[in-house]
DNA sequence: CACAGGTCTCTTTTT
DNA sequence: GAGACCTGTG
């Protein structure tokens, strides 16, 4: 295998496979392509792809993984494990959660319904919800989780101090709920595939015999959970090797636990530890600046990103007055570098430290009519029409989730209220029966008028329907089906309101998306099944759904903006108080709390290939009101000279004239940076297009394929794409320098 | 039972 | 500024 264009520890890091492997990548450093290599490599090496895992935290990481193994590999990665930590465990646990109490058709419940369960659990158990806010609570328990520290410890560590029990008590009655309506949480869902593997060693044994090669990407996010899931799986071979970067970890809030990564080495002895440092995205003036940040962090691995590209524009930074003026200049600015042709919209994106801060952009970008898309805020299965139509797939999916059924019951509007379902409630419980059941019964109800028992019975018909429907026919046709029955879309349309337009628009996205699952899982020999769409539905990212070759400005969070790179990088409300954020600030654990948001900021610049401007607003509306915040601090961290035009004063912490870059919007010549040859999009290298051996007509071989015909060869620039057709497996297009072909 | 209109609170990041 | 929650009315 051709392994010329990795520089020396990118090779280490491909061809070390076996034991315990730590790679230290920092940004840009091409830690995708080392591990891309290192699966196809594996596969060079005789290594069955059935062996070989790969774990992801986004699905959209994981795709990409898997297309670029193909690239290199030509096919045959389809048979590689790669998913994200959550679908993982949800595949284990679809086949093995009857060990566990659940059936294998449980739901997955998403922050909502998570959020709606507690409450219940505080209501049920008459607990003041301004004493305790569902909030806490569940912050409480998915820490717990994160720690896999289960309610009966929870508890009993609670009572060995002598502390409130209030939390545990919710816990552990939250608990109780979720498995009787037959549901886990996103936190569940890794805890108990832990739980599995230590109860049940025959299940464990099996992976191992499968998972030769275990591979996980941004290890610095891990917590303490997901550790603990890797250390199980990766047990049988331990051939493990894991990527990531401790400047990059941002997800402590998640539970991330940065000591996953910096005691690697004493959690697996012997392990091979590679550095790799030379950056291949950034220019150096980006990367100083990254550098002069993020040194301020202590206790992190030594390291300092490097390169080669030439120097590049000076960094940008810009004190606003208000936050519509800083929107201004942003989109002015993005608008400019599109006419003046040096960066297309899709070149150019715009990273915020909350989601609140990309109203005003918007509007901004709508009045400049710029084509754009924001990445994240409500996401799409959060809407209320998606939410509902799903809510009839999941209780038809899981007739034992109660949540779901409560959100329906009526949706749309059929005459049963609140009064009703705490009836039918009550004698459920009374005759210990589930909610489902209880409904099926109902003129056995005496509480109920005839009236109301007969609507009732109409609805628990319907659901009865459904089900018998679903187990014929495919989830496209039930959800057809639901929208048929309800008279959803019908309903909607009569309204003819804009809004209303709106929802059917996203109803009719919800099923050609059912299509486009039905379709894939096809092609991919996957079983059709409700409950498997229905999971992959909850796990879905707001990352996922972005595309970078839609020519259009991209808004985010910075945090959703790792692992991607972009030419032109906005980065405005550079403020204390909102980045770093204001709860970071002032509490007990400031210096740690500072040191996380500053590594986001090391995030946020280490995004820009070329091109960075930051922003900062004088005065900016805050929950309702008008906030005035001074520069971050972070912007304060990096030396003058690196800066564009002397636009602050360093000893002078008011900030209360900060000079204004002039330049903005003036005529910036920009260099010929190394960009296009430097970008990751290129594989992060210098690729060396050679000449080919052979042109169309000629018979090739490829290491795995065998021999075939060359069809078409297109110059795509950088590399040749070359499309052959084998004699054995059909037509595949490839990277010439990546499939090695050679003349026979 | 449904809905309108008022008041209240809480604001980070997300699989 | 949005969302949840409460209350009064038809």
């Amino acid at each position: 295998m051709d392994l010329t264009m990795l520089n020396e520890n990118q090779k280490l890091g491909v061809t070390t496979t076996k034991g315990p492997v730590l790679i230290l990548a920092g940004a840009g450093s091409g830690k995708t392509r080392v591990l891309t290599y290192r699966a196809a490599y594996l596969i060079e090496q005789g290594v069955n792809p059935y062996n070989i895992m790969a774990i992801t935290f986004t699905n959209k990481a994981a795709s990409e993984m898997r297309s670029r193994i193909d690239q290199i590999v030509g096919h045959g990665s389809s048979a590689i494990w790669v998913a994200t930590f959550h679908s993982t465990c949800v595949r284990i646990l679809r086949r093995f959660a009857d060990r566990i109490g659940y059936d294998t058709n449980f739901t997955i419940y998403d922050a909502d319904d998570s959020k709606k369960l507690c409450k219940e659990v505080l209501k049920k158990l008459d607990i003041d919800s301004k004493l305790y806010p569902e909030k806490r609570c569940l912050s409480e328990i998915s820490s717990a989780k994160d720690e896999l520290v289960g309610y009966e410890k929870y508890l009993a560590d609670v009572h060995d101090y002598g502390d409130d029990d209030t939390i545990a008590r919710v816990y552990r009655e939250y608990q109780i709920q979720l498995k009787e309506n037959n549901a886990m949480d996103f936190d569940d869902l890794i805890m108990l595939t832990v739980e599995l593997f230590k109860k049940c060693d025959d299940v464990l044994k099996g992976y191992h015999e499968r998972f030769q090669y275990v591979m996980v990407d941004e290890y610095q996010d891990t917590n303490t959970a997901q550790f603990e899931l890797i250390k199980l799986l990766a047990g049988g071979s331990n051939n493990l090797c894991v990527v990531g970067d401790d400047d990059q970890s941002i997800y402590k809030f998640r539970g991330a636990n940065i000591y996953n990564i910096l005691n690697f080495e004493d959690t697996y002895e012997g392990a091979t530890v590679i550095k790799l440092e030379e950056n291949y995205r950034s220019t150096p003036n980006i990367l100083n600046v990254a550098n002069a940040v993020i040194k301020n962090n202590i206790g992190r691995k030594d390291k300092s990103l490097w390169t080669e590209a030439d120097e590049g524009e000076k960094v940008r930074f810009s004190r606003c007055d208000s936050a519509y003026e800083e929107a201004e200049k942003i989109v002015g600015d993005i608008d400019k570098m599109a006419r003046l042709k040096k960066y297309s919209y899709g070149q150019s994106a715009i990273l915020y430290r909350t989601n609140a801060q990309s109203r005003i952009l918007e509007e901004k970008l709508i009045q400049e009519t710029i084509p754009y898309r924001i990445i994240g805020g409500i996401n799409f299965y959060a809407r209320k029409e998606i939410k509902d139509l799903i809510s009839y797939m999941k209780v038809i999916s899981n007739p034992k989730d109660d949540l779901a059924l409560l959100r329906i019951i009526n949706v749309p509007k059929r005459g049963i209220g609140q009064t009703t379902i705490n009836k039918i409630q009550d004698y459920a419980w009374g005759n210990n029966i589930s909610f489902n059941e209880a409904m099926n019964k109902a003129d056995k109800i005496s509480s109920l008028s005839k009236a109301t028992a007969t609507k009732v019975t109409k609805f628990a018909k319907l659901l009865n329907e459904l089900s018998e429907f679903s187990e014929k026919k495919p989830p496209s046709d039930l959800l057809e089906r639901i929208i048929e029955e309800t008279e959803y879309v019908e309903l909607l349309k009569n309204e003819k309101t804009e809004e209303a337009k709106a929802r059917i628009e996203n109803i009719d996205e919800l099923v050609s998306k059912v299509y486009m699952y039905e379709e894939r899982a096809n092609d991919e020999g996957e079983e059709i099944s409700l409950d498997n769409f229905l999971a992959e539905v909850s796990l879905v990212a707001d990352i996922d759904g972005y595309e970078d070759s839609d020519e259009v400005v991209v808004l985010m969070t910075l945090h959703s903006s790792k692992g991607l790179e972009f030419p032109n990088v906005y980065i405005p409300g550079m403020e204390e108080n909102l980045f770093p954020s204001g709860r970071s600030l002032g509490g007990p654990d400031e210096a740690k709390e500072l040191e996380e948001e500053r590594r986001l900021c090391y995030v946020g610049i280490t995004r820009a290939e070329e091109r960075l401007t930051l922003l900062s607003s004088a005065m900016r509306p805050m929950r309702g009101q008008i906030n005035y915040n001074a520069i971050s601090r972070f912007v304060k961290e990096i030396p003058k000279d690196l800066l564009d035009g002397n636009v602050w004063e360093p000893t002078n912490n008011k900030d209360k004239e900060p000079v204004k870059i002039s330049d903005m919007f003036s005529n910036h010549s920009r260099k010929p940076v190394a960009a296009q040859k430097y970008s990751a999009k290129n594989f992060g290298s210098k690729i060396n297009k050679q000449p080919l051996s052979y042109e169309v007509g000629d018979r090739v071989k490829h290491f795995k394929f065998g021999e075939g015909e060359v069809k078409l060869i297109n110059d795509g620039g950088r590399d040749y794409e070359v499309t052959v057709d084998f004699d054995d497996v059909g037509t595949k297009k490839m990277f010439a320098s990546f499939a090695k072909l050679t003349k026979v």
